[in-house]
DNA sequence: GTATATTTGTACGTATGTATA
DNA sequence: TTATACATACGTACAAATATA
């Protein structure tokens, strides 16, 4: 593990000092998609910072879509899922948004992941996506 | 001015219960776009529950792309803005994520705001959608 | 132009609750 | 049952950016 600096006074929060060696070492494979991160106790230890500091940077992670907690659970990288094709006729248009409270918990979205609006169907972004087709589909 | 209430004994947590209240007074025009909201000590001492709360629940709005905060303002309502059309031609791609801190920071895109990514290249989901072409555009 | 007040951001602490191992 | 882990909620203090007097 390579040893873990932050500095303070620097410009950047700390908080967002963490986030990104954390994100760093999620992108390098130390922590590959699926894998258990430390608990917050064990991050606040190793990073010399306050216990709601690492909330604060997991709390950045979690809304980027990197990572995903569960209470009981340790936190987890997400694991990119299989997305199904969402055909885009000429004309129809496909647009990006955050779901609502509602959409999140009907179509079980979790945090930091958008949804898709193609031609007024709402689709969550990590499951599917639209592929434009040249035929009008109905 | 609805009479705010909130349950501290509730299944609900305070802070999404907050959150819940400010969305529909977001929803029902009390705070148009481009709005400010009441600051956070105000909010804290309308629904009787500390500033931290507040802030969570502020923090979920902001995820939902619905508010914007900066240090110094008043927290602002989010107003919606034109879309710019992109072209999606056949077998072209059409995918939403969230964007990395770079794209964050070189996109000048907002919390909450998404990014499109349509046939590699990227767009904030806030100023620009995709549309479906018959012909291949180059 | 300066000083003061306001407002959100950061960072820490404590305590308790809830779900899982 | 006990321990672990994340979630909620309160508090304090100070920093940084903006607005105002």
């Amino acid at each position: 593990m390579v040893p873990a600096m932050v500095d303070p006074r620097g410009e950047v929060p700390v908080y967002r000092q963490v986030a990104a060696m954390l994100r760093a070492r999620i992108a390098d494979g130390t922590w590959p998609p699926g894998a258990a991160l430390p608990s917050e106790p064990d991050l606040a230890a190793e990073f010399a910072v306050g216990r709601d500091t690492v909330r604060d940077s997991l709390a950045l992670l979690r809304a980027e879509g990197l990572i995903e907690t569960r209470r009981g659970f340790r936190t987890r990288v997400r694991e990119p899922q299989p997305l199904q094709a969402v055909p885009v006729a000429p004309g129809v248009t496909v647009s990006a948004r955050m779901p609502t409270p509602e959409e999140r918990r009907k179509l079980d979205i979790g945090d930091g992941v958008p949804v898709l609006v193609i031609g007024g169907e709402v689709y969550p972004a990590d499951r599917f996506a639209g592929e434009g087709t040249s035929t009008k589909l109905r």
